[in-house]
RNA sequence: GGGGAUGUGGCGGAAUGGCAGACGCAACAGACUCAAAAUCUGUCGAUCGAAGGGUCGUAAGGGUUCAAGUCCCUUCAUCCCCA
């Protein structure tokens, strides 16, 4: 029977009958947790992304599983979120409904994938048998302090009258309504990432992840070392009473502790409560007017540096530190309220966004760093160098001045070391409905109470009208809302707003090693035996957020004593996007996609897993060409007919080392060790080119008048082992016609002979001062010695030296001789 | 704006600092065929040469090295990410 969407059917339900995806606990200390980032349950069909990640991570399992190791390789759906929501509100069906439609469907067509999914440990988000462990999280957060609550603005649609996530605002604007969207302070609940900062950049070294994607993670985190430095405040010329009833004074972080003398204005944050109070009566109107306006910009415009700058002055003066001049200060939205103090000492001399300010506004710029060697340094000078114009630091280098400007400011409180981080606390109330309920109750009496454990589940309810109307849509539901205080009993409300769905996916791969326990998120025996992943494959678009979430909540639940390491995913490979035949992304919109299902109907799942694996740099991707679907079809038909050709001549009999046995002994060891090493490295592209090449050799073999059958036969099947793991259900097919009564996948994965791999003799190159002259056959492995005498007797070596002076001899073994000449 | 990448034949893509273009597609030629398809064989970076062979060639320009697609600097182009 050729290869067809009919065999592929035929071994899911032999696989599915027989039991081979099964995990075996009992085998662990052969175990490897192989993990793709679970899916989000949108739409009806598997797209082309998530073959590539899927199909092809189930590749490398499966190689993994042949080589003996008891693969876990678990599969779930991350079914909480915006999507589903935004999609009721379009249509008026319920988002549960929608989700376990979408979820019935995927898992059809990952089943039809020929996945070595182990449905066992399916999970679903937004079960309550799952987010009730969301809710555990968020409580055990909660006592250990990482969980708390506080002011932070929300981008909020006034015609909508609602919360947008930041998806949701496109160009500044509400994607609903196009009306502009506003910043507002709203109290949201937090976790405490911050706590773990440091932690997070120290462990990334030891990750084998890709270099870039730890490179984001320490950008994102942006650890900064600088100073905290204080400069009093003056508003109509007296001091400001600060909100703890003591002289207001103004913090600033810097890095440049050495431009201090530079300093000719502060900013502050026009949202910060900082500027309210900084704010002289006369200047009140023009602030006012001016932070309306700033609340409409984005941080990114804020931050640009090619942005005009704006910015208005409050009315107060600061007061230096060393100097004790005043300077004024200014509100100007390119200093952020969240980013450090919220205050920054502006050095226009110095500093390319200071100085474009003080230029616009006429501020004066002063000039307090010289360059060290003399070279070039036009205002504004940014690198360091020497102090000039500073006073007692005058001609102290950067690095010295630091160290002296903090020694004296030090013993007066206005000033020490500090070091500032980027990352800022993870927001992760949602005033959404489809997501977990965060388990608090808000008391008249006792202020926040947390929901006891064992009251947990906080269910969330099916019958909510989630259009959006400017709040919370669970706040509309009086029965969910409407409780009893778990610490006084009397009348309280519940929390309205749901998680992020980060939170669900921070954990889940602890989830999936003990998905039906339900007295306890994991057991912490188990999931210290299964954890961490071992080899966790996804999209490079998660390299900032979800990745960082999930070592937080891990390291998290190591402190408090859940599990003992220290990171959840060892080892990490992204894979590349596929776009459409034309280059671009696909897009419904573009008329691009591809959609597998065609594809499979007409080929075989196998050859379109095949050509996933053949057509891309796996962790590239690249544009989809239908022509290399084709060319995998002919390859797998041409291996069909070698195999049935190999079938039909008998197994068993011997063969003997001739002159073209051992030219296919070469090929067939050279095949094993390359697909082995390649596809161990998601090389899957690389790997399938030696697959093809080994073929090509069977194909010359088999036409040598002297071709032996036992070898051909012996052959094939390794080549059918190799294949295995691409082609899962063709291979199996192959591998019964030869007779095998047991699945390939028990097999084993074939082993090269380095025996083999050795010629006797290997050609080199000769190169004359780099470039090439002519080729040598040389006895393999020469000797340095050896293959010099016989170079210098080749006589196509002396026309090359001639009126030349040899100065070098260059060797790389079994590669070239360089002659270096002059 | 900032951060991260990428740039190699007509195309997808290979190359631990050591023979650029593996493998495949497309194209061309041949075999088989009444013919076509399928299959098999060969050619296939540019350029000069009848040929042996030479010269040039990995976005552009510089540099390090016996040797650079690979390492360093500058420029250009494209793509991705930004709580």
């Amino acid at each position: 029977m050729a290869y067809s969407v009919d065999i592929d059917r035929k071994w899911q339900k032999k696989w599915e009958d027989g039991g081979l995806n099964r995990f075996h606990p009992e085998h662990m200390d052969r175990k490897l947790y192989v993990l793709e980032m679970f899916s989000y349950p949108s739409g009806a069909n598997l797209h082309v992304g998530h073959w590539y990640n899927y199909a092809l991570s189930d590749s490398w399992a499966r190689m993994k599983r042949m080589q003996g190791y008891e693969v876990f390789q678990p599969m779930g759906f991350d079914a909480f979120g915006l999507p589903a929501e935004n999609y009721a509100i379009k249509t008026g069906i319920h988002p549960k409904d929608s989700t376990l439609a979408n979820i019935k469907t995927m898992e059809k067509q990952l089943r039809e994938m020929g996945g070595m999914f182990d449905w066992d440990y399916e999970l679903a988000t937004c079960l309550p048998e799952y987010y009730r462990w969301n809710q555990w999280l968020f409580l055990q957060l909660y006592k250990k302090g990482l969980a708390y609550r506080k002011n932070a603005p929300v981008n909020w649609c006034p015609r909508c009258s609602t919360v947008l996530a930041n998806e949701q605002v496109v160009d500044g604007a509400c994607e609903r309504c196009e009306t502009q969207v506003v910043r507002k302070n709203l109290t949201q609940w937090f976790f405490k990432i911050t706590d773990y900062a440091q932690e997070l950049l120290d462990k990334l070294p030891e990750l084998d992840w890709p270099d870039k994607t730890k490179k984001i993670q320490t950008n994102w985190i942006g650890r900064s070392e600088g100073a905290e430095l204080v400069f009093g405040v003056e508003k109509d010329g007296r001091p400001v009473e600060g909100p703890d009833g003591h002289d207001l004074t103004l913090t600033v972080f810097t890095t440049r502790t050495d431009t201090l003398m530079g300093v000719t204005y502060v900013v502050v944050a026009p949202e910060s409560e900082l500027c309210d109070l900084l704010t002289t009566d006369a200047c009140r109107a023009d602030v006012s007017a001016y932070q309306e306006q700033t609340g409409k910009a984005t941080e990114i415009e804020r931050l640009s540096t090619v942005r005009e700058k704006t910015g208005v002055f409050t009315g107060s003066y600061a007061v230096h530190p060393v100097s004790g001049d005043r300077v004024p200060i200014w509100a100007a939205d390119y200093v952020l309220a969240g980013y450090g103090t919220g205050v920054v000492m502006a050095v226009p001399g110095h500093d390319e966004r200071d100085f474009a300010f003080a230029e616009r506004f006429s501020l004066p710029i002063k000039r307090v760093i010289r360059s060290a060697d003399g070279s070039f340094d036009e205002l504004p000078f940014t690198d360091m160098g020497v102090l000039t114009d500073s006073g007692a630091y005058s001609g102290l280098a950067s690095g010295d001045a630091i160290a002296a400007i903090l020694a004296d400011l030090e013993p007066q409180g206005k000033g020490q070391l500090k070091i500032n981080y980027r990352l800022r606390d993870w927001l992760v109330s949602r005033q959404r409905y489809w997501g977990t309920p965060i388990p608090v109750v808000h008391c008249p009496a006792c202020g926040v109470v947390p929901v006891p454990e064992d009251q947990l589940p906080v269910e969330l309810p099916y019958d909510v009208a989630f259009t959006p109307d400017g709040e919370s849509p669970l706040k509309k539901n009086k029965r969910f809302m409407e409780t009893t205080c778990p610490s006084c009993g009397g009348p309280a409300l519940r929390d309205p707003d749901t998680l992020d769905t980060f939170v669900c996916s921070s954990w889940y791969q602890f989830r999936y090693v003990d998905n039906k326990n339900d007295r306890e998120p994991f057991s912490r025996d188990k999931v210290n035996r299964m954890c961490p992943v071992d080899k966790y494959i996804g999209g490079a678009e998660h390299a900032a957020m979800h990745l960082l979430y999930a070592r937080f909540v891990t390291k998290a639940l190591r402190d408090m004593g859940y599990l003992d390491f220290d990171e959840p995913f060892l080892s990490l490979v992204h894979q590349g996007t596929i776009l459409g035949a034309d280059g671009q992304k696909m897009s419904k919109s573009r008329g691009n996609t591809i959609s597998p299902d065609d594809y499979i109907l007409r080929h075989g799942s196998d050859v379109f897993r095949m050509y996933l694996g053949f057509g891309f740099a796996y962790t590239e991707g690249g544009p989809w060409n239908d022509d290399g679907v084709k060319a995998i079809a002919k390859f797998v038909s041409r291996v069909e007919r070698m195999a049935d050709d190999a079938a039909t001549t008998a197994r068993g009999r011997t063969w003997h080392q001739d002159a073209p046995a051992r030219e296919l002994l070469y090929a067939r060891h050279y095949a094993i060790r390359a697909v082995t090493q390649d596809a161990e490295r998601f090389q899957f592209n690389t790997s399938i080119s030696r697959m093809m090449e080994l073929m090509n050799a069977l194909g010359q073999y088999q036409n040598n008048p002297d071709m032996q059958p036992a070898l051909l036969r012996e052959t094939v099947e390794d080549l059918i082992r190799l294949m295995a793991p691409f082609a899962p259900h063709f291979c199996e097919e192959q591998w019964e016609k030869l007779g095998h009564a047991a699945s390939v996948f028990t097999a084993g994965w074939p082993a090269w002979d380095p025996e083999a791999l050795v010629r006797d003799t290997v050609e080199i190159v000769v190169q004359v001062n780099g470039s090439i002259r002519y080729r040598l056959d040389i006895p393999s492995g020469a000797e340095r010695a050896a293959v010099e005498d016989l170079v210098m007797a080749e006589p196509r070596t002396a026309p090359l030296l001639e009126d030349k002076k040899l100065l070098k001899f260059i060797y790389v073994p079994n590669r070239l001789v360089n002659l270096v000449v002059r």
